[in-house]
DNA sequence: CAGAATACCGAGAAATTATTCCATATACGA
DNA sequence: TCGTATATGGAATAATTTCTCGGTATTCTG
């Protein structure tokens, strides 16, 4: 496979482990579209996040199935037609999710000041 | 200089600001080892961090201190001496930070078996 | 005096991540 | 029939991040 984890978590420090999961660009963003715990297929996804391309959501999707944050079921059909879905073990990483999104809420304006635009 | 973010941080979406002023490989250790509020120095954290090489201590550090999570001071002395403590804005991270410190603790032991050792 | 410790930084190599482009196969609508 | 949508993934490239090595300068210890 052209995309393969060296390492697939960081086991050293619980503090790596979380992060492992969730560093890569658009984990954080999928499993804020996927709270709700509704299957959302691909596109739709993209949808959601059109800055990402389908290729790197479908690479990130993969490895978090993986990892066990998602469960991705493919029906057989033609279209194809696929769909992800929070498990209990991704939904339990909301909370860091929510906060995360809370510090950014509340902290954009500053570094819009800062760096910005 | 060699080491330049293009883009400090990401203003487009607050998961994703929160995510880029952490998710580098070794800054939320960081904070987690200054979270006392006590001034550390270089080869102190270095200490707590082995794995981590001083040059990318050193690297990522300055970008937080560019991003305002901690403070560098520098002791016109010889031999050289400098230390860093977080800031306000820093210790505003630190929920997040327990948080994910929490989840790795409680959920370790399943990637251990997931992922071996 | 030789060597370690101190902080820092440049340069290049290596590793990791992300992007871009192309190809597969099929059904539907214009 | 042609174009679009659908999901997926190979391959090459680009971008980013981290690692390794070496060099600066000075003080202190053995």
């Amino acid at each position: 496979m052209t995309y393969e984890k060296k390492i697939p978590v960081d086991l050293d420090c619980p503090l790596r482990l979380t992060m492992s999961l969730i560093e890569s660009k658009w984990k954080s963003c999928l499993l804020d579209e996927l709270r709700s715990g509704a299957e959302m297929r691909p596109s739709e996804l993209h949808k959601c996040l059109p800055e990402a391309t389908p290729r790197v959501l479908d690479i990130q999707l993969k490895e978090m199935v993986e990892d066990g944050l998602v469960n991705k079921t493919i029906f057989p059909e033609l279209p194809p037609r696929s769909a992800y879905r929070i498990t209990d073990l991704g939904k339990s990483l909301l909370p860091i999710i929510d906060s995360m999104l809370n510090w950014g809420k509340e902290h954009m304006e500053l570094f819009e000041k800062k760096y910005g635009r």
